[in-house]
DNA sequence: TTCTTATACATAAGAAAATTATGTATATTT
DNA sequence: AAATATACATAATTTTCTTATGTATAAGAA
């Protein structure tokens, strides 16, 4: 687990990101694919994950589309225009902050 | 205010952090001084910031010592030496959770 | 062939960690 | 004299997680 306390907050734009990049997932392949992004880092536990897809969704930034793969349940998450829009504030406030918090834990850090 | 809700999870360590650098500093000094390290981007809130430094000095990281200046009163915070010990590790963790956003965010960034 | 692990969804109870609101008090600036 | 800054504190509420639990199918291991 780690330090895996440490994103709250964060957790929606992560999303959002990862949706802009890949057009559309499942929300099984999201928590797989932080995984695999973060080296193991990072974990998105299911009761964190579904409830956020579906505000998301709520908030009309998402639309779902259900598949059946294999004879198992897949529902497709994509971006819609509004989710677009809120994904490129989101993400500039994210690095916005990322920026900050490098800067308090260690100014030696340079970004290019 | 911005995205002064997305620090959550790391106020603890930033203030070991700070008092590591600083020796020793007082509540309202601890908010002005992220305030002006991170140009106004992170508002630590009293609500947030003194039951923090109770509990961390519940927990004895911290030691307290009561100033008085200009007839205001003061408590001065340090910490002891398991916050020390404590101070390396969560700094650790949280240098790593920064890269990790940062991979997941912008894999461009790199650090040096 | 049975058991475990992986895939895939979901929700409820509880905990953690903030925000917001409120309170007290003194010092400084307008 | 009033407003802002300094300096502490706590209570109520909200947000956002974790942990636990539940359903169901597929694949791999024993």
């Amino acid at each position: 687990m780690g330090n895996s306390k440490l994103y709250k907050g964060s957790l929606n734009t992560i999303i959002l990101k990862l949706l802009e990049e890949q057009g559309k997932m499942y929300g099984y392949e999201i928590t797989q694919k932080v995984k695999n992004l973060s080296k193991g880092e990072l974990n998105i536990t299911e009761g964190a994950l579904y409830p956020a897809l579906h505000k998301l969704e709520a908030d009309g930034l998402l639309d779902v589309e259900v598949e059946k793969v294999d004879n198992r349940l897949r529902k497709y998450y994509k971006l819609t225009e509004k989710g677009e829009k809120e994904t490129v504030n989101r993400l500039a406030e994210l690095e916005e902050f990322i920026r900050s918090m490098q800067n308090l834990v260690n100014p030696n850090w340079s970004i290019e």
